[in-house]
DNA sequence: AAGCGTTTCAAACTTACGTTTTAATTTGAT
DNA sequence: ATCAAATTAAAACGTAAGTTTGAAACGCTT
């Protein structure tokens, strides 16, 4: 019962997503990859042509499920319900965040840290690829929100959409800022599930407040 | 009316602030942050002995005041009001990132971004040194949180305050996980009085929001 | 078995990094 | 003005990075 060993160019695709998400990409060499892929140090250049390219690839073949299982959730969220729900709209994000998370042959929780270190690091990639391709990802949740909450104006709905797939990516990628201070491990504990049963209630709180007069 | 040149080690400190936001620790070299600041590229290791230790200046810098202010503003509250408001307790932590933001003196929104970078990067910094010096942080912000919303448990809440702190982090950091999808400024704007504006609300829903039986 | 495109391999190349060294220069107290 | 200390300067050091090269090994069709 041995699982077959991958190919070459997949083996430096799972030890780079790895990589790139405990050191970053700068910091993550090629020589360590190679070398933990147990291939050759020219392997990359060869399947890849540059580090670069790598980068991207590793990106990739994570970024297309996911955001197609968001929009499909949606898809099927506003053929069941006439009026959509703020916790059913939510809950379309979080369902394939937390599938991938809990799902190790997909990376796991990893690839969602590395598009928060990504986005931190304020890539190239995601200023010039991703915001072209991905912009109906947006679009989509924006009417919906919009339907849902027709009370709010442009602006207001904007931030609150802003906060609400902040803290919910956060938490997905495990970026606790409280963690800095303090070696508690309350929150630190990961269990995806735990992140959703408390991670719904608190964004549809902020999400429906009422206005401000 | 000439600003006074600062001296070397004020302009190494504010050139690597600067440049450690943009390209991260590992990607700014000396030889950038020498040259921006003007200076012989050997100061740097004269005046703070490595660029791990320089990292660690630029850091610092910052983090004490802030860490201060919000305690200071903590105090001030517990003596004003005998039962503390959520809303009060989230302003005691969004005021002193406010005023840091909007004062280009002490490097703007730029250090915020900066603590954002390095909880991502997980720098040994924030593992040992920071989680040392300032674990008195969350233990007063927990106790007072805790006073604030008795009717939690101590789990529930520590979800809620990782989620409240995350999100008003990544509001002033600037970390829009949406830009990545799309070229709307709307949010991007950035002007830190709106961040409040409707940052405060949203946080304050999701911490009061009544528990799910 | 032969031939051929694909993949792997070891080695070297160029470049840039953080750091060190040593000398020149500036500064400040006497 | 002098001298010691602090600072700046130019150059070089050793290391490690991404990439390229050319030959060897492999896999597949004929």
């Amino acid at each position: 019962m041995e699982a077959s060993r991958p190919d070459t160019a997949t083996r430096i695709l799972d030890v780079s997503e790895r990589l790139f998400v405990e050191h970053g990409f700068e910091a993550t060499s090629l020589r360590m990859i190679t070398q933990q892929a147990e291939v050759n140090l020219a392997a990359v250049n060869y399947h890849f042509g540059s580090k670069d390219a790598l980068f991207e690839a590793v990106f990739m073949r994570r970024l297309a499920p996911l955001i197609a299982s968001c929009l499909a959730e949606l898809d099927e969220l506003e053929a069941r319900e006439e009026k959509l729900s703020v916790e059913g709209l939510v809950t379309t994000f979080i369902r394939p965040c937390l599938a991938l998370s809990k799902d190790p042959a997909r990376g796991g929780a990893l690839f969602v840290r590395l598009l928060s270190r990504t986005l931190v690091e304020n890539h190239r990639l995601l200023r010039e690829t991703i915001s072209q391709q991905y912009s109906v990802f947006v679009q989509r949740y924006s009417r919906a929100f919009h339907h849902a909450l027709p009370e709010l104006g442009v602006e207001e709905l904007a931030w609150r959409m802003h906060f609400a797939f902040s803290v919910m990516f956060n938490a997905f990628a495990g970026n606790d800022v409280l963690k800095i201070f303090t070696r508690s491990q309350i929150v630190s504990a990961r269990d995806p599930d735990m992140i959703v049963k408390y991670l719904v209630p608190f964004v549809v709180a902020g999400l429906v407040s009422p206005v401000k007069g």
